[in-house]
DNA sequence: GTTTAGCACTCAACAACATAGAGTGCTAAC
DNA sequence: GTTAGCACTCTATGTTGTTGAGTGCTAAAC
């Protein structure tokens, strides 16, 4: 549907001032507000024909207009201009990024924070299970007397240990000579793809430590099966509290739950990532649960998967600035995390 | 102060009334669910001496009364008695912990969460910056073609690691026997009093590599240094929403930001801790952010330090449950901890 | 002297009602 | 096609009245 530009301001504008107001819109404060050159009347006019299309809604008969869902869906496909990272932005960020930063996780949990900032709603972001088939490299540590640590260091460059017994008998160069047969045998083969030939090779070199060895084994495979979770890391949920629509303490409540306990909100994400921004609004959104909230979201390659990024608010959302700075940060982890791993 | 009997049974009545009603008791209602064998009337008088002698208050002059912090703090001195953990409560503990555990810090996760699920307040769990001054040990492994990872084992246990770009040159076997060197000229040595003989040590027996053994110290003491700081861990701050005290959306945003917010809570908390549980009431609390809510915690020996296990709630709290949980958990957690590490 | 029934009094909570004001739709004039 | 004018609608806010839980005090009973 095509409408004429007199309409599309009024919508635009009506839309815009609901965002910043959350209070249901006038036709005079139109007018007012953005200096156009038409009367209330006529906005009036306009504004009843906006909701006979549907774009619009009334609270009640004599109140102002609220965009309906279909509004925020035009405003989104053909008003608004995304608006991305400013420079002062991309400053702080790099600002942020000059400190030391410890691997992975901690990059993704501060992209996470400056976007929750910057937008003002809260951020996820999603990390893909890493599939932890091969092995580049095993060492087994010696710690104390009967302690060794085994760590792995995985194709995508993981570093994984855990603690293990050994018998006391057992000496730091026989470790490191275990370490090399498991490296001989194993090293850029799929863990569970491991064959007979293999495991006899480590037996036949290890005879004597038969009872080690099962524990080794045991405890890569331990490693290799434990973390295989997606990870989700959610900031700002405090934003929520700042929002109009969640000043009822049992919304709140709901919204709060939804995105602090454990694994939810990954679940009710949409599943289907690409490189776009994605906008989900109110009951676009598939779960129940989110069915009054807007999701901005895009996907980012990292470790040969696709993460998911993004933020998630009241439907009444300054969508602009949220895909805008969505879609600068989607670009901006994909290149952190390739830099750094 | 000593009271008579009656006097306490009454007292004690109107405390656990309105911990668990949150409204002002009236002298009726106490008689009735308490069964007591005077009248109203009698009840009344008591609860205006009551009031006079500080333990009780009074909303407004036609209201039942209140206890005040005096009164709280009578009943946690020589009122109540503690509710350590029944024996379901421990064999769900057990059940937890018999999944598999991944280290210190999940433990401490583990029993936070216990602790706020069982008490319905929010728990947190201080660890102490652990002070990472001797290593036990350290090997260098390779990753890849031109990047090794450093590894250091501590003498607490911890196990850290660091990725590092090495010369294309060196090989595995160089790696190893250059960690050996590392090995034999610091271990169980502090490392921030090497001296200059260790380091000759190192230097004469690794004479071709200067370059990247810079490379290795400088990234020990980024290591050594990086982690100083204390870590807490909070659970449940949602269960705050059910208080009734917290309806009120701007007293629950500060509580929220307070204990969100990275950092706050830890600076905020008693600073002197015993094996003893440590109860403060109200106002007794120094941090003006948190007077009007409860602290139940107490120390726990972890690593050669001290941390803080305890609950944080509503001046309304039921304190014999909170103090036996935090009781029961501070021991257990030191138990688990001194158990696997 | 202590306890208790009785009663007038207090005050928050709630409901019922009145009022103000922002905004509309419609009509008639421009 | 646009706009001024006006009657109408409906929420939000304030006012008033009523109810009921609870008190303190007095005087009688134990």
């Amino acid at each position: 549907m095509t409408l004429a530009d007199r309409t599309k301001a009024i919508l635009e504008s009506v839309i815009k001032d609901y965002i910043e107001t959350a209070e249901p819109v006038g036709s005079r404060s139109v007018v007012k507000k953005y200096n156009l050159k038409i009367s209330a009347a006529t906005v009036r006019n306009e504004m009843a024909d906006l909701e006979e299309m549907g774009y619009l809604e009334q609270p009640h008969t004599s109140s102002g207009r609220v965009p309906s869902q279909i509004g925020y869906r035009y405003f989104v496909d053909s008003l608004m201009e995304k608006e991305n990272l400013t420079d002062e932005e991309l400053e702080l960020l790099k600002r942020i990024f000059s400190e030391n930063i410890n691997g992975w996780g901690e990059i993704v949990e501060k992209v996470g924070h400056f976007m929750a900032q910057l937008t003002n709603y809260t951020s996820f972001v999603v990390l893909p299970a890493v599939r932890i088939d091969e092995f580049k490299h095993l060492q087994i540590i010696p710690v104390g007397e009967d302690e060794a640590i085994v760590v792995i260091v995985t194709d995508l460059g993981l570093i994984m240990h855990r603690k293990l017994k050994i018998p006391v008998s057992v000496t730091p160069e026989e470790l490191y000579s275990i370490s090399q047969v498991f490296n001989k045998a194993f090293t850029n083969k799929n863990f569970r793809k491991i064959n007979r030939t293999d495991l006899d090779y480590v037996r036949d070199n290890l005879r004597q430590k038969r009872n080690m060895i099962d524990k080794v084994i045991n405890t890569i495979d331990h490693l290799l099966t434990d973390t295989n979770e997606d990870r989700v890391i959610i900031s700002g949920a405090l934003n929520m509290l700042n929002e109009p629509e969640f000043q009822d303490i049992d919304k709140l409540k709901s919204i709060l739950t939804i995105l602090k306990e454990d694994g939810i909100l990954k679940d009710i994400l949409p599943t289907n990532v690409t490189d776009e921004v994605d906008i989900k609004i109110g009951s676009e959104n598939v779960a129940e649960e989110i069915k009054e909230m807007s999701i901005v979201m895009t996907g980012f390659k990292t470790l040969g998967q696709v993460g998911k990024i993004g933020v998630i608010g009241p439907v009444r959302m300054e969508y602009w600035k949220a895909a805008g700075t969505v879609e600068s940060l989607g670009e901006i982890i994909e290149d952190l995390i390739k830099e750094r791993f």
